[in-house]
DNA sequence: CCAGCGTTGTGACAAAAGTCGCAGACGGCT
DNA sequence: AGCCGTCTGCGACTTTTGTCACAACGCTGG
């Protein structure tokens, strides 16, 4: 059992007992399937050492700068990848929902964990040890490909989000990401998932919670988006995306 | 002969004749060696198919957006890698110096140039054709896994780079690239390589060129560096280290 | 139904960053 | 040396973003 502190709590972490172990050549066929990398990793996983764990909604993962364990994959629930700045500013990275997965970075360079992970709700995760993950790309070299073409994915995405923090406005970065988070939802409109707050889309986006709401004001004047006692609906798509 | 227009000039570029053909399994020794993944590639490239060219100070190498022909990596000189703004601004990726690599990226996920590439000085470029690569890598895994690592460290750049953007002040994010820039030189002080104009370190740390010069200022009050006719003397690396 | 707590709305203000205009300095080049 | 294009140094001003304080809302759990 591993205890880290957060902001004055501490919270446990159990892991399940190993689960398995990989046992030869029969399993290459998954491997060999040009899947998307979580996918055959999660495939490929289910049947070698594999860790399992159920994080609480704001427990922590693991911390920046720690040594890395291993890299994760989500089940079900979403966890939040995140970096803090000396005075508790808070950015995150990358929200990650089931089928995909994290912390692979350390896995390739030994380096420690880049960023911080909390589950935002409960969520299902596993984990792969470094030492089994790198043995598994040694031994199926279709998971090597299977990572680069993962890790294309995630430079481009940074490098979309080092432009938008450079480039856009904060109403801008508001308008995309509720682009992003719409739900088609009942009704004729689409709704947020109710778990953000605006202090979480702040987060986000990079800015302070009370630019959330001015932007929020902003993009209603533009007929993008209406607020229904303290929930975002969007009214248009294409309003929401003229205000990119 | 590829024509590229870039800011109302038309700039040209020769591709030398292809070199060589890759031959068979008695190279493998050399991708075997775990090196840094772009050397290891440079290695393996000289006895493969390789394209050849040197773009001119200002030149454009390939644009955003553009189909992918190739990644590359740079022999001598130093190439920028940046994005543009609907309304002309300009954001630099990376810089990319000899021994290193760039565009990556599509040969994996197939997709187009994430950004543009442009010689910052005179430089001598090498560069492998997507279906080449692919190729190499299917048949040397050794290559994919150094890729791997130098995709980890550029997540991790990335990374940074976010953070950076969403935490620092412009002067924090100038001292900073100061520390990076900074070359060890004759006298007592470290000099900046003068090519760097204040608009292109705007360019780099995401910001307009007056607040350069304005944090120059602030940096020179802390005492971290001097202005001597209109070059940056890194006085003293501690001061800077200070102001992150 | 009510109390309590976390979230949201808001206005006034402060600070940081960006814009504009122009003068002056520098660095090549002839 | 003298010229010219580019780069730099400011100062004044605008805009954007961040901060603070506080009231109101609304969900949750007795």
């Amino acid at each position: 059992m591993h205890v880290y502190a957060y902001g004055g709590r501490a919270v446990g972490l159990w892991w399940d007992k190993m689960r398995g172990k990989l046992d030869g050549q029969d399993r290459l066929a998954v491997s060999e399937v040009p899947l998307e990398a979580s996918k055959a990793l999660a495939a490929l996983a289910g049947r070698t050492m594999r860790l399992h764990c159920t994080i609480q909604e704001g427990q922590i993962l693991f911390g920046e700068g720690e040594p890395a364990e291993a890299m994760y994959g989500v089940d079900s629930g979403q966890v939040k990848i995140f970096k803090l700045s000396p005075d508790g500013r808070e950015q995150v990275l990358r929200l990650v929902g089931p089928g995909e997965c994290f912390n692979e970075v350390p896995i390739f360079d030994g380096g420690p964990n880049p960023a911080n992970a909390q589950a935002l709700e409960t969520a299902l995760v596993w984990g792969i040890r470094r030492t089994d993950m790198q043995r598994l790309i040694e031994e199926h070299p279709a998971v090597a490909i299977g990572f680069l073409k993962a890790f294309a994915g995630k430079l481009r995405y940074f490098t979309r989000k080092v432009e938008d923090l450079s480039f856009r406005s904060v109403t801008s970065r508001v308008a995309k990401l509720l682009l992003e988070l719409a739900e088609d939802d009942g009704g004729g409109g689409l709704r947020l998932p109710a778990r953000f707050t605006q202090q979480e889309m702040a987060n986000v986006v990079g800015t302070a919670r009370e630019m959330i709401g001015r932007a929020f004001k902003t993009l209603e004047k533009e007929g993008a988006i209406r607020l229904d006692r303290h929930r975002v609906i969007i009214v248009s798509r294409a309003a929401l995306a003229r205000m990119l």
